[in-house]
DNA sequence: TCCGTGATGACACTGTGTGTCATCACGGAC
DNA sequence: GTCCGTGATGACACACAGTGTCATCACGGA
């Protein structure tokens, strides 16, 4: 069990999930999770690069998937259309490799640490980021990009949450619902006329 | 000097951001800084939780005051104009209690360093959970209030980003010009017409 | 003058994250 | 079948963040 042991990456992402759950995150050390995956704490430093990395393994691929799919989409599509037209076509296929279960005990992890809702943010930023690029790689003027991603990003974040509390509706139909509630509180929420 | 310093605090902000300007935040030690600074390194600990927060020094502040100048708004406002009405009320104000000369070295240093940019996101995400939590008081429909709040949080950051980078125009300035933005990119943005 | 209070220094300790080296299993070369 | 390169691992050792605890010292008031 010790040599030749592909599953070690994966061993470590369960330990520590049933650990931060069972005792609370700040209540474990990285020893913890190593022993109970049958490896050393330097080990844990090889396949995570530190103790908050271990509940978002896979996260790192998401930007570049997002980002070809933006990449793919109607090049005479607006911005925002092309980024929810990417968002339409990969997110029930992430949502349904993740599993509700999985996603909610997650999540109650990271809702009961700082640290944790920390590293989250930065995440979703680097899901940003990528938007940006791609959205700058297809034209759109660099202040629109930044702002449209970032506005993407909050709405894929809300959607997403939406969808892991409650299983009943869809994550793209959640992603169009918050773009409506955000376009009705644009729309009257200035005190502008809305074509100034 | 030794007894009776109220001075310390910003002895210690002070050391600190011309040490990370100096040597790069990761190569700057909390021993380093309090020794600067005519303190011990137990002594920082007790001006400041971490390393990263004497950057953000005076900035748990902010929350409460928006979140009082969104209660003061005009209450039959909708959501977002009472947000914006609070910024235009306070944004001048703060941006000119800080002085670019010093938001500027606070920048650099900051986009140095990953762990800052972290921290810089906590600090925004508190003023959209300020801001969160002032428009239910003021009785917005909670999706809608979490929504708007993430929403104007990611167009202050980017108005104060802009201000900090081109002292030429008003921060209340480049707050409605980034919701302009917004507004224009969510019109033609989904292919749906607008009001569906 | 004495004492309570609050800030500080000194010290010890846990835990994260990293560098370095020895070891061992595996697969291929011969 | 034996030998060797390679890669993963264990075993230290270390710097540093952050925390608890206690002694000390200056200050202001009784």
């Amino acid at each position: 069990m010790a040599r030749w042991d592909p599953g070690a990456q994966e061993r470590l992402t369960t330990a520590a999930l049933d650990l931060y759950l069972e005792h609370g995150y700040e209540n474990v050390t990285v020893a913890d999770i190593a022993e109970r995956a049958g490896l050393t704490r330097r080990s844990f430093f090889r396949y995570f690069p530190d103790k908050r990395e271990v509940l978002f393994a896979g996260s790192e691929r998401l930007p570049a998937v997002l980002r070809e799919a933006v990449l793919g989409a109607d090049p005479a599509a607006p911005p925002l259309a092309a980024v929810l037209d990417a968002c339409d076509r990969l997110g029930t296929q992430l949502t349904e490799a993740l599993g509700h279960d999985h996603v909610a005990r997650r999540r109650a992890v990271i809702d009961s640490s700082a640290e944790l809702q920390e590293r989250e943010r930065t995440k979703s930023a680097a899901v940003s980021a990528a938007l940006d690029e791609a959205l700058r790689e297809r034209g759109t003027d660099p202040a629109t990009a930044t702002l449209v991603a970032q506005v993407a990003s909050v709405a894929i974040g809300q959607a997403f949450r939406r969808w892991s509390e409650s299983a009943d509706a869809s994550f793209t139909d959640g992603l169009h619902a918050v773009l409506d509630t955000l376009r009705a509180a644009l729309a009257d929420g200035d005190g502008r006329p809305p074509r100034a």
